[in-house]
DNA sequence: TAGAGCGAG
DNA sequence: AACACTCGCTCTA
C-alpha cells in the first residue's frame, strides 16, 4: 500500500528532519491553476474576431503557442512559423513580441484570485497556487458536506476514507475552484485549468490531465502511484537539468526509480536534506507552502552581447543599465539599500552559467523622496556609479585584458517591507506594503458566486481582514494609530479594471495620498518575470494626480510613516528613528529570522517593553 | 552575510 | 530549440 512505502521512508529521514507531519495526516487543499494558452487566450479576448479559427503567437520566426484551432492541425508550440503555416496554411499570427498586455492579464487574473482571501503565490504569467485550507476549514464549520461532490474531474476513486479526513477537504477545495474558474472566466473571459491536491507538487501535477477548461482531482493515497506514471525525473518540478544529469547518472531515471531508490543511496550523491526532498518528491510528498507574491526582494537588469574588453565600454554599459533600473525603482517606490554587480567572463567551455557578482551597501541617502516620488540627484547617479564601478574593479583584475559577455546591475535590499510584528515601525505605518494591495483592490462581488454555502464565499468574511491580522495589537503598543487600510466596496469592472479605484482613492485626503502613491508605485513593468506586482499596469493613469501632495513635517521620514504620529512623538524617540532610517541595516532585518523577537535594550523599543 | 549555483517561466 | 532575461531559494564558506 502507498502508506506503507511513505511510512517507512518518512522514518527514515525522522531522525534528522524537522518534518512534523504525522503520517496519514494531508491537512492542506492547494489548487493549481493555470490559464490555457495564455498568450493566445490574451489575444483573443482583446480582439473577440480571431476566435473559432486557428490563432498562432509569433515571437520572431517562431510560433510560441498556439489558440486549441491551431492545435488540432498539429501546430505545436515554438515551432517555426514556417513548419506550422504548412500544417495549418490557414492560421493567422499575431506579434507577442511585446508582453505588456499579457502582464497586464496576469495581474488581473492575480487580482480575481486574491479575492478569496488566501495565500496567492504567481508562477510566471499564467500558473498561480492557491493555498485554500484556511477557507476549506471555515466551509467544513458551517456545512453539511456529507452529500458533496467533487467538482470536475478525478485521477481515481478513493478506495476508502482517510482517517485525516482530507477526502471531504478535497472536495470543498476542488469546488472552490470550480468557483475561482468561473470568476475568471465571467469577469475576465479567460478558460482554465486546475489540480487540487493536499500539496503543490500533486496540484501542479495533476492539473493537465484535463485540458482544457477542466479541473482534476487527486487525492493523498494516489499520489505515490500517480507520479510513478512520470517516466522522467525532470518532469518533476524543481528537478532541472543539473540534478536530473545527476540522478541519470546514478541510473535514476524514472520517478520509479526514484521511488525505489534507497534513501542512504540518494545521501551519497546528495545532501543528507536534499535527498530527503528529492525521495519525498518521487513519492509526491511537498510540504513547501504557498508563498503570498507580493513585490520582488531584488529588481535588477542585465545585458549580454559578443564581447566587451575596454573598461569604458564597461561603464557605457553599466551606465545605461543604471538609468534604465532607476526608471523601474521609482516604479517600485521603495528605497534600496544595497547594490549588486553581476558579470559573465567569455569562457570556452561555460556559455550560459559562470557569472561572477559582488555587492555593497549604498547610503539610503542618495535616493529621496520628492513627493512621494523616488528620485536620485546626477550627484547620486554618480556616487552610484562610482559604487558601480568599485565592485567592478572587484571582479576584474584591469592590469590584465578582460573578456565580458554579459553585465548586470540590482538592487538588492529595500528600506521599506518592514513585516513582522517585531519591528517597531510598524506601529508607524500607515500602509502594509503587499497586503495593501490586496485590500484595495479587494472587496469582490460576492453576489457573482455560485456556491451555496454564502457564509464563506469570497470577501463575504468580513470578520477577519488581513491588514486586521497583520497588525494585532500588542498590548504595549500605542494605542489609536491610523493604519488600516480602509477597504471599499467595488463594482466589478473596476476589480477588472483598478485603475478606476486608485483615482478615486486619491480623492480621499492628503494623507492617505502618500499611501496610495506607493501603491501606485507598487507597479513596475517588467518582462517575463514572476513575482510581478499585482494589477500594475492599470494604474499608470493615476501618476499625473501624484504631483501636488503636500510635504509632511518630517523631511527624513520614509513615505510609510504617519508623520502626525511622528510628531506625537518624544524628541528623543523621534531622534532615534531617524537615526534608525538613516542606518537600516542596523535597525531593521527584514527577511531574518522572522520568529526571534528580541527586543533590544537601548532602542525605541524600551519605551514599549518593561525595562528590568 | 556574501556569493555561487540551480531552477522556473 | 536554445538562449536571454529576471527573480527566488538553498547551500557553503
Amino acid at each position: 500500500m502507498d502508506d506503507s512505502v511513505l511510512q517507512s521512508s518518512r522514518n527514515m529521514e525522522s531522525s534528522s528532519s524537522t518534518y512534523t507531519d504525522i503520517d496519514g495526516d494531508h491537512p492542506k487543499a492547494i489548487i493549481h491553476i493555470d490559464i490555457d494558452c495564455f498568450y493566445a487566450q490574451v489575444e483573443m479576448v482583446r480582439n473577440p474576431e480571431l476566435r473559432g479559427a486557428p490563432l498562432g503567437i509569433q515571437q520572431k520566426n517562431i510560433v510560441v503557442t498556439s489558440n486549441y484551432e491551431a492545435r488540432s492541425f498539429g501546430v505545436k508550440k515554438c515551432m517555426l512559423v514556417s513548419d506550422a503555416m504548412k500544417v495549418c496554411p490557414n492560421m493567422k499570427l499575431v506579434n507577442g513580441e511585446d508582453l505588456h498586455n499579457y502582464r497586464t492579464a496576469s495581474n488581473k487574473i492575480f487580482a480575481v484570485l486574491q479575492c478569496w482571501k488566501c495565500p496567492v503565490e504567481k508562477l510566471g504569467m499564467d500558473e498561480n497556487f492557491i493555498d485554500v485550507t484556511n477557507l476549506v476549514q471555515e466551509k467544513l464549520k458551517s456545512v453539511n458536506t456529507a452529500g458533496l461532490a467533487v467538482s470536475g474531474h478525478t485521477y481515481s476513486e478513493p478506495s476508502m476514507e482517510c482517517p485525516c479526513g482530507c477526502h471531504a477537504r478535497l472536495r470543498i477545495a476542488s469546488q472552490i475552484a470550480s468557483e475561482m474558474r468561473k470568476k475568471i472566466f465571467d469577469d475576465l473571459g479567460y478558460t482554465t485549468c486546475a489540480g487540487i491536491a493536499h500539496n503543490k507538487l500533486l496540484a501542479k501535477l495533476i492539473c493537465p490531465l484535463h485540458k482544457p477548461n477542466d479541473q482534476t482531482t487527486i487525492y493523498p493515497e494516489h499520489g505515490t502511484s500517480f507520479m510513478s506514471t512520470l517516466s522522467s525525473v525532470r518532469s518533476i518540478p524543481s528537478i532541472g537539468s543539473k540534478t536530473t544529469e545527476t540522478l541519470i547518472s546514478h541510473k535514476i531515471i524514472t520517478v520509479s526509480d526514484l521511488q525505489e531508490a534507497p534513501l542512504e543511496v540518494l545521501k551519497k550523491i546528495f545532501s543528507s536534506d536534499m535527498a530527503v526532498r528529492l525521495k519525498n518528491l518521487g513519492l509526491g510528498e511537498d510540504n513547501t507552502p504557498v508563498k503570498q507574491t507580493g513585490k520582488p526582494q531584488s529588481i535588477g537588469l542585465e545585458d549580454s552581447f559578443k564581447t566587451v574588453s575596454v573598461k569604458s565600454e564597461v561603464e557605457d554599459k553599466f551606465s545605461a543599465l543604471l538609468q534604465r533600473l532607476l526608471v523601474l525603482m521609482r516604479e517600485d517606490g521603495r528605497i534600496p539599500v544595497s547594490l549588486r554587480v553581476t558579470l559573465r567572463k567569455r569562457d570556452a567551455k561555460r556559455l550560459s552559467s559562470h557569472r561572477e557578482s559582488r555587492q555593497a551597501q549604498i547610503s539610503p541617502s542618495i535616493f529621496t523622496l520628492n513627493n512621494g516620488l523616488l528620485t536620485v540627484t546626477d550627484a547620486g547617479q554618480q556616487k552610484l556609479m562610482s559604487i558601480v564601478m568599485r565592485l567592478f574593479n572587484k571582479l576584474i583584475d584591469l592590469s590584465k585584458p578582460f573578456h565580458l559577455t554579459l553585465v548586470g546591475l540590482a538592487f538588492t535590499k529595500f528600506q521599506e517591507r518592514m513585516t513582522g510584528r517585531s519591528s517597531i515601525v510598524n506601529y508607524f505605518m500607515n500602509d502594509i506594503s503587499v497586503q495593501s494591495v490586496l485590500n484595495l483592490q479587494n472587496d469582490c462581488d460576492t453576489s457573482a458566486t455560485s456556491m451555496d454555502y454564502s457564509a464563506v464565499s469570497p470577501s463575504s468574511s468580513t470578520t477577519t481582514d488581513l491588514s486586521d491580522a497583520e497588525v494585532e495589537p500588542s498590548p504595549k503598543k500605542p494605542k489609536k494609530v491610523n493604519w488600516i487600510a480602509k477597504r471599499r466596496c467595488l463594482a466589478k469592472e473596476e476589480v477588472a479594471s483598478p485603475s478606476k479605484l486608485k483615482v478615486g482613492e486619491l480623492r480621499l485626503n492628503s494623507k492617505e495620498l502618500e499611501k496610495v502613491s506607493e501603491l501606485r508605485l507598487n507597479s513596475r513593468d517588467r518582462s517575463l518575470t514572476p513575482r510581478a506586482s499585482p494589477a500594475k499596469d492599470n494604474l499608470s493613469d493615476a501618476s499625473d494626480s501624484m504631483k501636488d501632495i503636500e510635504e509632511g513635517a518630517c523631511e527624513d521620514c520614509p513615505s510609510y510613516v504617519d508623520k502626525e504620529v511622528f510628531n506625537a512623538l518624544p524628541d528623543e524617540m523621534q531622534q532615534e528613528l531617524k537615526a534608525m532610517w538613516k542606518n537600516p541595516a542596523g535597525a531593521d532585518k527584514p527577511r531574518s529570522s522572522p520568529r526571534k523577537n528580541k527586543a533590544k535594550t537601548n532602542t525605541i523599543m524600551k519605551y514599549f517593553v518593561p525595562q528590568k
